[in-house]
DNA sequence: ACGCTATTCTTACATCATAAGAATCGTCAA
DNA sequence: TTGACGATTCTTATGATGTAAGAATAGCGT
């Protein structure tokens, strides 16, 4: 066990050490138990000490999705535009599924970590060689970011709703809403995440300008923006 | 201006009340304000006060989502599944831009309430005549509604990265990803939502799986279309 | 008129982020 | 070796936070 240490004896801090004991502390307890004095115990230190790697709470938790994003592994090698866009997108979503505490950070605090950067830039160089105009590819790189982030915020447990009172039995009127509930018994949100990835590809594709297709059918041409 | 109240005076409080007093203040001043002191406060009471209506913090987190969704707009008349289902994401987009400083909640929160349930039924129905499976369809309307979370969540503006250190005078190295860089300046989110938007549709069109060519089928006939 | 209950206020406490400064160690110049 | 300095750590203290416990009041139904 470690003897308690003195003043000035070193703990041998880092910012990374603090972050990965945050992120590690978050995954096991949750965002609740995420203190600077939690943090500071789990690292065996007062929680003042911290301050000497972080500047404030706030910059810890930029830190931790940093960190979390640094876990995404970049695309392996050169393949269509779609493998590398489906790499990507599993990758983050593999990354957010293993943390999921953090999700709810991770949504409110995007981050641009160098590691991201590049693996954008990848992409972008596989989309444009593909004869995507190059706003539109990091149209479809931003988009399909955005598509995993919702994703997996999206299946953090739905609050029951129904303001605060129960008088009925039922938490929620199950047979107001037949289709919805017959549905959600029925459908995971694994497939779902694949299915709609799929029909974003398939969209990214009908959409790129080089495409020499005319309009196929139905839904015209992006634009009709209305209100 | 309000006399002060004594201690059995009724101030008239409602959880509605309260939820909008909150949901305005986190408007003005942003989550950080958001304490139970100062809501109270916004309603001219003491911070226990609200603890008649609202058992927790938490649970006046919660409420306020529930309020935020309850201002989103039912999807009109019968149109194509197309069409409501633009509706339904630009309603959400509208609402969420609204109250750009409770994303983060809406984002760790997802609630369903009534009024959501029952667009989302609408909008399974008019899926459903149009040649969707149901649960695809339930698919279709939970991916929308993820991505619409996902674009605004990611709109944020995104934490500069860069550990802690700039040693270097720029922020990042702008040089080092061109690509993305380039990109940045001439995309705007506005018209990455609807191309995504709109990419989405098409696949999802792509992927019904009974797909009646078209025409003007079922689903209750297109009537006159105007109000 | 009288008590009951819902509503409100008061007080109190543990916990939080963090400011200010004191103690200690390692290191390097002399 | 000595001595000073800077980096790291701990101590103490402050104001804010969520909320538990209970006291006071007002208006209601009887």
């Amino acid at each position: 066990m470690t003897a308690k240490r003195g003043r000035g004896q070193r703990a041998g801090l880092t910012r990374q050490a603090i972050l990965q004991a945050a992120v590690r502390l978050a995954d096991q307890e949750g965002l609740a138990a995420l203190s600077m004095r939690r943090i500071a115990a789990e690292l065996g230190v007062e929680a003042m000490t911290l301050y000497h790697h972080v500047p404030n709470k706030n910059a810890l938790l930029d830190g931790m999705v940093e960190q979390l994003l640094s876990e995404t592994v970049p695309p392996l090698g050169v393949s269509s535009w779609q493998e590398s866009l489906r790499e990507y997108a599993h990758s983050f979503l593999a990354v957010l599924s293993a943390h999921p505490n953090l999700i709810p950070l991770a949504a409110s605090r995007p981050a641009m970590t160098p590691q991201n950067l590049r693996t954008m830039e990848t992409v972008l160089e596989s989309l444009r060689s593909s004869g995507f105009e190059l706003t539109q590819a990091y149209d479809v790189v931003r988009s399909l970011a955005a598509f995993v982030l919702g994703h997996v915020a999206a299946h953090l447990d739905p609050i029951p709703a129904c303001p605060p009172d129960q008088p009925r039995g039922r938490s929620i009127d199950v047979d107001a809403y037949p289709l919805f509930f017959e549905a959600l018994k029925k459908s995971d949100p694994i497939s779902r995440f694949d299915f709609a990835l799929e029909a974003l590809l398939h969209g990214f594709d009908a959409s790129r300008t080089a495409s020499p297709s005319s309009g196929p059918q139905a839904a015209g041409e992006v634009g009709p923006d209305e209100r």
